[in-house]
DNA sequence: TGTTAGCACTCTCAGCTTAAGAGTGCTAAT
DNA sequence: ATTAGCACTCTTAAGCTGAGAGTGCTAACA
């Protein structure tokens, strides 16, 4: 465990690393606050160096925080940071003049984030565990072709065109539509699939693509993200290197970032912050990601989270993502209320 | 008008700083194939430059193409190229490959454009100037709100939730829809607001509902484009300065070349070429960017194109984006046929 | 024993110099 | 009209230098 001073001294570091950009001399942390000279501080710098918690980029540099640091410094030393009542209120109020819509919803959440953490904010849209038919319907397109709908719970929508057997009339199809749409109304996919209807030979083609969608829409981890920000990340000098930041913009284009992080983030609890090294991809070596799930635990998630380097600012990142993650749930819950 | 062997000239020093992306030396372009010395190429350049076709970085630099050479080079020397066959049959092989989604297309061909030459691809929803109404439904969803769901031709749909006056049975909620449906059916927005239809309280608010979402539908300019290829275009060494990088993400993130952009294009007819200080955005003095419309004359229009540093490999951009933007039309005529 | 002043040492960085090389424009010869 | 020859200009990379920042060590001090 680290002495009162030298955790002192860490959180001096972090807080003006992270502001600045440069190594922090033993002058610097002497002159914020400690009554202690920068020799002393340079005594306890060698120590926490050595304890891992700090790097040097050179020998005559001063020191910045290791990932350990950083691990450190938001386990042990943020407390349980909130937004101000004044920020809170700025942002619901932003929510409530926007429409009621929920791709609206998370593109505000991604810009309100993305902008206060200077970063790139990342939010997906709110995914349910099982999906309800509403309501299905069956228009003609051309003689032998149909265009099945599905209402899903939440006025979500889903198309697909069958392709028939046999020409059959609007009025036929209507029917059909209508009669498992009252038999089907309500269920989930395997209750559709295990009720084990008398269908005809239409009927049972409907059927079979209803249950296809909606075992597709199941199985898919995550909506479509919302990404916003890049230019915000993109400006800070970590990204000077031309290699280094063709592979960020690879990694959002190809969505592979994503991939590996939201399925974790979806099952898990808590916000999750993912320091540097701790990441897998080799591009995200010096990144860091603070991400967390919203939703109705058991029914309904998404991930609103934000990445950039490892020197970022957790002290807003983490508190702005939570609340705006709480702010989202409640939401949601209305929605799905 | 240029003389014969000026122009052989500058299209030798368009097609080799383009590959390259070095001025262009005497001693270069004499060893591609031109049967003079150095120095006479050297008194052709000088003519070139008081011309405005090239410019020189520096006293003892090679010679770049100016804009004005570009604009030359691609409207006298480029003639009328065409995709190889077999890159022709390449490209048509993989959107057969692909599902007959649109989003699908559309998203294919960003990304085979941007491959290709190696820029950001840009191509957007095919969007009908006109739409027609196919079928109508309306889903009750609490007491007093309901569904409606406009089935457009072509199979796309559009949504919108309804606070009714009083609460209302599914079945009288069909009997309306079905009755609107089979009346408005195949009408356009202003046909249906011009027919004088005798109209329930209901129906009225439907009908209301109906006419506002087709407008508002038609006032849109363009569909939702597809972007692609940001990382090939920002590996390109004329994105080296951090301002100028961050200047062209945040261009695309916050979509404001497309909105200045695709109006004009979805008018105009045949691919348009914008080359450096024609544009008018100020990021964008020396990027270039090749677009088009595709779709059915009159009918529904689409853009496809793609942009990037001025010094672009425009003899393979523009024959790929004319090509592409043929094959999509073929495909439009298909559906919309 | 913990703290501190003093100081030599190391390393970076910006600025300067230099030499090499690339490519030009001019001149005079063909 | 073309071209060889050449002086001139400008860029670039490399090497050098001094200033400055910040350290670690040592020895003195409370």
């Amino acid at each position: 465990m680290l002495t009162q001073r030298r955790s002192d001294i860490l959180k001096i570091i972090v807080d003006e690393y992270v502001s600045t950009g440069l190594p922090v001399s033993s002058d610097t942390v002497a002159h914020r606050g400690l009554r202690v000279s920068p020799a002393t501080i340079r005594n306890e710098m060698v120590e926490l160096e050595e304890e891992g918690y700090l790097s040097q980029p050179h020998t005559s540099a001063g020191r910045i925080p290791s990932d350990k640091g950083y691990r450190h410094y938001i386990e042990s030393m943020m407390g349980d940071i909130q937004l101000s009542l004044v920020e809170q209120r700025l942002i619901r109020h932003q929510f409530h003049q926007v429409e009621s819509e929920v791709e609206e919803w998370i593109r505000l959440a991604a810009a309100i984030l993305s902008r206060t953490v200077r970063n790139v904010a990342i939010v997906t849209l709110p995914k349910p565990y099982e999906y309800r038919l509403k309501h299905l319907e069956l228009v003609s397109l051309q003689e032998f072709l149909a265009l099945l709908i599905l209402v899903l719970r939440e006025a979500k929508l889903k198309q697909q065109v069958l392709t028939l057997e046999e020409a059959i009339s609007q009025e036929k199809l209507s029917a059909c539509a209508q009669r498992l749409s009252s038999a089907c109304a309500g269920l989930t996919c395997s209750q559709i699939f295990t009720k084990g209807l008398e269908l005809s030979r239409l009927e049972e083609q409907v059927v079979g693509a209803v249950v296809q969608i909606m075992q597709a829409e199941e199985g898919e981890t995550y909506e479509e993200p919302c990404v916003d920000g890049l230019r915000h990340m993109l400006s800070q000098p970590e990204f000077a290197s031309r290699s280094k930041l063709a592979a960020i913009v690879e990694l959002f284009e190809q969505r592979s970032l994503l991939k590996s992080l939201l399925p974790q983030v979806l099952t898990g609890e808590g916000v999750r912050v993912v320091i540097g090294k701790e990441n897998k991809q080799d591009v995200m070596q010096d990144c860091s990601v603070v991400i967390t799930r919203y939703g109705i635990p058991g029914e309904v998630a998404g991930a609103i989270g934000v990445m950039g380097p490892t020197r970022m600012q957790y002290n807003r990142a983490i508190p702005t993502v939570c609340f705006l993650s709480s702010v989202m749930s409640e939401m949601v819950g209305e929605l799905y209320g």
